[in-house]
DNA sequence: AGCACGCCGACT
DNA sequence: GTCGGCGTGCTC
């Protein structure tokens, strides 16, 4: 112990980990996965310690002596197994990225700075001592039943129904009836919403096929990935339910991951309705918690408290020890890439962990990646398929509009307008979709053609009516737009152009009497506003609800009979080898959102190139020819999933400086072996955040070759100064 | 990421 | 002569 010391991976962009002297105190405190304060130069800093090295009583080298010690241990147990901390090292190895960025990325937000680490609550509890009394008070007697129905009863519980149980439960103490103790308390948001258990309903034969499988794999202890490829309304879900069922009887954990925090809230309920009542705590985590609930969660899943978790990307770092399985539903999903920082993939992740623990990964999606659809072919993955829809339900039918010929008013084309119309009058609900928050894309002068241009990025300002502002997409600047055109002082100055917020005011005009309703990332920005939004929808209290991708995504909203598509074209014109993807896979989500319930349903779809394939395809529903036009696409130019690409952004805010830079650059990996140099290029966003950025694409047809080259990345920096940045980005899902 | 050190221009 | 700008480099 006397010659021990720590290393210590700092939550810092540092190449590798630290070696400290253990404390003064608390020595016996420093264990593998505690987070410990330490210093840095002339600062503190949070690490966590990811090893504990001994010294040889030999050694003559006073290394101890010239070490500094580690300050204070931050946790009490660990944060962290060890076999975690291997994941996220070969995690952030694989992405070029620090070790301590990544355990920073990892770790729920809040306890990667040095103050306002989350206090453990402690709350009081109350049990029946078994002793009985006879009870007078009609209240003592309420009370006393109460809590021997529920023991423990947390005291907020008892406060919830009684008004003012204090001065009953101190009586019932005095009386020794109850004790009471202190327990540390979870701040789970979902304590209190109770769910009413649900029975597995029987499943149909391809459903069966597929859990058997699952089933199958959970016994020979290995790492087998499967895809689960099932049309939208297919019961995918019931799948998932049935063999983490599975993995439960089994005395082992089950991860699920889905994309958005949107999504949890129904996914929860069903996972909870199936496995609470057998006494199976479900965790969530998601960046909708508070610092304080993550914490909470996380140290209650790292005590095992958790059967099964639930999250965003993230929650692929969850410190589950007995994994039995993972499950990524949507795994097409583009969230799961982190676009910033540690920009992993957290469906590749899962994989990846999949692996190293030894657990079956299971993909699903009614639209696969073509990555994984083309892992599939190869057998990398096995695939489970669900080709029907639960109930007999047929598919929509989706019709294209041409925006060339149709009548069209403020955006909307006559059909979809007699569409809607017709829903109102029968009393059905439509969705629709476009793709673009705010009540413009921009305010134009109509005398010189000026229009409000952030000045950080090289985009227009959204208009927002509601509000008042004008606001960049990209980096949130806001400014309050004049009365007069700045450039010519004219005063003709039109929102021009149509978001979602527009929409929806041009549709109550136009249906005074029809229930219009908004769903995009502004209109749900309260929290819980979004549920309330599903719940109205559910309730039938909204006809006509209209919103950005967010609505694409997951809801089962039964009484939708017409879906929209105002912008389908919008997607198909991203300058980006994924375009066609993303445009396949949103239009066939959405459809997917039409017919869900006993009567049939309709897709319309506006678009400007009718006759393009993508839409063709997504039109028939028809996901293999759609994979058979843009395969050999992709194999001809040598983009996933036939090569690999990783994107080197450099940024600055000196122009000529990251143009330089990026030459540079360039002029040095001439010599990679097998791998392509793209670039340099501005990136399509030049300016973003008042940065210049300019992107070098490196393309391979073997990761080996791709990891030769980033091998050298270090010395890189040496190339320029400072004030050029480089990011990155390894698999990048987009080029922006 | 911080934070200090160091080396050049606008001031007393 | 200094104050302070930011470019550079280090952190056990």
């Amino acid at each position: 112990m006397a010659n021990c010391y720590a290393e210590v991976a700092v939550l810092a962009p540092l190449p590798r980990s630290l070696s400290y002297r253990l404390p003064e105190n608390d020595a016996d405190k420093v264990v593998v996965g505690v987070r410990v304060k330490v210093p840095l130069g002339r600062r503190s800093a949070v690490g966590v310690v990811v090893e504990l090295k001994s010294l040889d009583p030999e050694d003559e080298s006073d290394l101890l002596g010239r070490l500094k010690a580690i300050d204070v241990v931050l946790d009490e147990a660990p944060l962290f197994t060890e076999r975690l901390l291997d994941f996220i090292d070969r995690a952030s190895r694989y992405y070029v990225h620090p070790f301590g960025l990544a355990l920073k990325t990892a770790l729920p937000a809040g306890l990667s700075s040095l103050q306002g680490a989350p206090k453990i609550r402690q709350t009081r509890v109350y049990r029946l001592t078994g002793t009985h009394v006879n009870l007078r008070g009609a209240l003592q007697q309420q009370i006393f039943s109460f809590i021997e129905q529920n023991q423990p009863v947390d005291v907020t519980q008892l406060r919830d129904h009684f008004a003012n149980p204090y001065p009953v439960l101190k009586r019932l103490e005095e009386l020794a009836v109850v004790c009471c103790e202190e327990q540390e308390s979870l701040r789970d948001p979902f304590v209190g919403c109770a769910v009413k258990a649900d029975q597995a309903p029987p499943l149909n034969e391809s459903q069966q096929t597929a859990v058997d499988a699952l089933v199958q794999s959970l016994n020979d202890v290995s790492f087998k990935p499967f895809l689960l490829h099932g049309i939208t309304g297919s019961g995918k879900t019931e799948v998932y339910l049935h063999s983490i069922a599975a993995v439960l009887e089994q005395g082992r954990q089950a991860l699920v991951l889905v994309p958005e925090i949107a999504l949890t809230p129904q996914l929860v309920a069903r996972f909870r309705a199936r496995f609470e009542q057998q006494g199976m705590r479900i965790g969530v985590l998601h960046s909708g918690l508070s610092a304080a609930e993550r914490y909470d969660m996380w140290r209650a899943i790292m005590r095992d408290e958790v059967a099964i978790v639930i999250g965003a990307r993230s929650a692929v770092f969850a410190p589950l020890s007995r994994l039995g399985m993972i499950v990524v539903d949507e795994e097409h999903d583009d969230s799961y890439k982190q676009g910033e920082g540690f920009r992993y993939q957290g469906r590749d992740m899962a994989l990846l962990r999949g692996q190293m623990e030894q657990v079956p990964v299971v993909l699903g999606s009614a639209t696969p990646s073509l990555t994984s659809y083309q892992r599939m072919q190869q057998g990398a993955l096995t695939g489970l398929f669900l080709p029907t829809r639960i109930g007999d339900r047929t598919l929509p039918e989706v019709r294209l509009v041409d925006m060339r010929e149709a009548e069209v008013e403020q955006g909307l084309s006559v059909p979809l307008l007699e569409a809607l119309q017709q829903r109102l009058e029968r009393g059905e609900q439509s969705l629709l979709l476009l793709n673009r928050r705010g009540f413009s894309p921009y305010l134009l002068c109509r005398d010189c053609g000026a229009s409000f241009r952030c000045p950080n990025c090289d985009i227009t300002l959204t208009w927002h009516r509601q509000a008042g502002i004008l606001r960049c997409h990209y980096c949130d600047y806001v400014e309050q737009p004049q009365e007069q055109c700045p450039r010519c002082g004219g005063a003709a100055i039109e929102p021009e152009g149509m978001g979602t917020e527009r929409l929806a005011d041009e549709l109550q005009e136009r249906f005074p009497e029809a229930r219009v309703a908004r769903m995009d990332r502004d209109s749900t920005a309260a929290k819980g506003a979004q549920q309330q939004l599903v719940t109205r929808m559910e309730a039938g209290e909204v006809d006509i609800l209209v919103g950005t991708q967010m609505i694409a995504k997951g809801h089962d909203f039964g009484a939708v009979t017409l879906v929209g598509i105002l912008d389908a074209d919008a997607a198909l014109n991203f300058p980006d080898f994924r375009a066609a993807e993303r445009s396949f896979s949103l239009l066939a989500q959405v459809a997917g959102r039409a017919g869900r319930g006993a009567v049939h349903g309709e897709v319309l779809v506006q678009t400007y190139a009718p006759d393009s394939p993508v839409l063709e395809c997504a039109v028939t529903h028809d996901y293999g020819r759609f994979v058979t036009l843009e395969l050999p696409m992709r194999q001809l130019l040598l983009y996933p999933p036939y090569g690999y690409l990783v994107n080197l952004v450099l940024s600055g805010l000196d122009r000529s400086a990251v143009e330089n830079c990026a030459q540079r650059l360039v002029a040095r990996l001439d010599s990679a072996q097998d791998v392509e140099v793209l670039g340099p290029a501005p990136c399509p966003l030049f300016r973003l955040r008042n940065r210049f950025r300019m992107q070098v694409l490196l393309k391979a047809q073997s990761r080996a070759a791709l990891r030769t080259v980033l091998n050298g990345s270090h010395a890189w920096r040496s190339l320029f100064p400072a004030t050029v940045s480089l990011a990155i980005d390894v698999d990048p899902a987009d080029m922006m």
